[in-house]
DNA sequence: GCAAATGTAACAGTAACAATTACCGTTACC
DNA sequence: GGTAACGGTAATTGTTACTGTTACATTTGC
């Protein structure tokens, strides 16, 4: 199966509509930065759009700009806006509630999962599209040198 | 597709196991309590075997039982058991080495998967099959009520 | 030997996903 | 008004991961 990659690919449009802000970035543009096809950026704009993270233009001279100022974007914004939110996994059956664990494990591992998930989100909460391109920054001007 | 539930039923296995540690426990029994077929708690009884946390007799009169305490095993230990370890879910293509933004995001990306992923292990690592076995048993207490 | 158990390979069915194609709606410019 | 350059989205395809299942070999105690 292809890998979910709407995470990373999130991140790489933000960073890029953070980059360039003086203009808006049209899909095929930010597509050729991905590698990838010019609708699998759209549907990533297109979550982020609806999440209100950046604003698209149609027609000609069209394209997509940063609807926020990128210190104001963290990651976890970007992860909930592609990622919908998923039933954490647990058993595909319904367990046999004739055995105690059957009868009561369900909740428990509801209750494990999503706080294990909610630690994993305060992380990215933590970083901003911002870092991001810091980091980059940063990386560019190590391999120039 | 049928959803990754190997960390769930290897939590559920183990909490059956902890609760019945006088005897081994055949995978029929198991499977009957998760709900499955009995291969599929065989499987998850393989990985936890290679990583130590079980052990199984064969032949007639076998099963499986804890080969440690069941305060000594952490549902951490448990998830990287049946979980086995997936690099960081970033781009499917390399991106376009020739912008700044895909030139280093990869790394960037990898960086920050993993700091998220971290934090979550650390989340696991806090619980034990003692702790689930815990739980079962004060929501069971409530049930009979 | 026989029965009961694990171990594992092989296969089918299913679902998720990226990538792609095609088409529609929108907008600026001539 | 026509046209070209855009975004938006539905539909399709190919691929992969996963469970569930069958089948069979192996092990063990009686």
């Amino acid at each position: 199966m292809a890998r979910n990659c709407r995470f990373a690919v999130a991140v790489h449009v933000s960073t890029v509509l953070a980059m360039n802000r003086e203009r808006p970035a049209t899909s095929d543009w930010i597509a050729s930065s991905v590698n990838t096809n010019a609708v699998v950026v759209r549907r990533i704009l297109s979550a982020l759009s609806k999440a209100g993270l950046v604003k698209s233009q149609r027609g000609i001279a069209g394209g997509s700009v940063l609807a926020r100022e990128p210190e104001a974007i963290s990651l976890l914004d970007l992860h909930r806006a592609v990622d919908e939110l998923e039933p954490p996994p647990t058993h595909n059956q319904t367990p046999n509630a004739a055995c105690p664990v059957g009868a009561h494990i369900v909740p428990v591992l509801i209750d494990i999962i999503s706080r294990a998930e909610q630690a994993k989100e305060a992380e990215l909460a933590k970083i901003s599209v911002a870092d991001v391109v810091t980091q980059i920054r940063a990386r560019a001007a190590v391999a120039a040198e």
